[in-house]
DNA sequence: CGAAAATTGTTGTCGAGGTCAACAATGCCG
DNA sequence: CGGCATTGTTGACCTCGACAACAATTTTCG
């Protein structure tokens, strides 16, 4: 039973999509010990990597909608992992921090997003992963 | 307002979610005067390459689930652009037909997505483009 | 200064998609 | 014939992106 993908075999659309669902589901089973999902662990990462940053800039930073990252910190919040302080300057502002749980869980989750980095470059060779990360971050 | 990416930088999901998002918006503008999805595309174009396959080659073949791929037919077959016949050999199999009218739109879509793919070498680099289609392609 | 406009965080709603379980109809095979 | 697998289907649930609206606050400008 052999399939002609037809046109779709010049669509470069329709190969990321099919990379991005293998990346993920490596992802999310490899962190699946710790329960965080990639977006959460984007989040958990940029707000690590710039303390006190808004709402805003963070939604801004990763391309995701201001109403979608607000849900997204109330679930981290909740299970205590980051917490909004009320930002000196600005009232309207929050400023954003992880807490010490929220450090020790974004340690624990780089720790196992770095085996499934790893786990990645043999699947695709290890020649192609970096032409593809060199490629896709100037991109 | 510089913000640090940290590490992830050094991961490969995160650049493909980024430019995967990137090239179906840009997808969706160009189809967007026949209103077709990206999902809805591939559908066209197999069943329009492998006239008379089954529900569940089909499924296989893009990755999607059959019970997904059910309502995506269900709404393609409401437009008049899909009909599922069913299959002599087997009688659970439905043989997936493009109608007239599908044949028509998938035409129109192919045209839409080819100048969409030529959107994308500039915004790439050709050179990129050609290199990220290949890598891809082979992964 | 003070009114208008912009920004920030928030909530609600809608739709697209993925996931899983269950089911009837049909085919396969010992 | 009787169990087992396959196929299409439906229902339910969840995540996520997109929009609209809103209150509180800040900024801008006449």
């Amino acid at each position: 039973m052999v399939i002609d993908l037809g046109v779709l075999d010049n669509h470069l659309g329709y190969f990321i999509r099919r990379i991005q669902v293998w990346v993920f589901q490596d992802f999310i089973r490899c962190l699946s010990p710790i329960d965080i999902s990639p977006a959460q662990f984007s989040v958990l990462v940029i707000i690590g990597a710039n303390e006190g940053l808004s709402q805003s800039e963070l939604a801004a930073t990763l391309g995701i909608e201001r109403a979608r990252l607000v849900r997204m910190l109330h679930q981290l919040d909740r299970r205590g992992l980051t917490e909004r302080l009320p930002s000196s300057a600005d009232g309207r502002r929050h400023a954003l921090r992880l807490t010490r749980a929220g450090q020790t869980t974004l340690k624990q989750a780089k720790a196992l997003a770095a085996q499934h980095e790893t786990n990645l470059q043999p699947k695709l060779g290890a020649d192609r992963y970096r032409l593809l990360l060199d490629a896709l971050r100037d991109a």
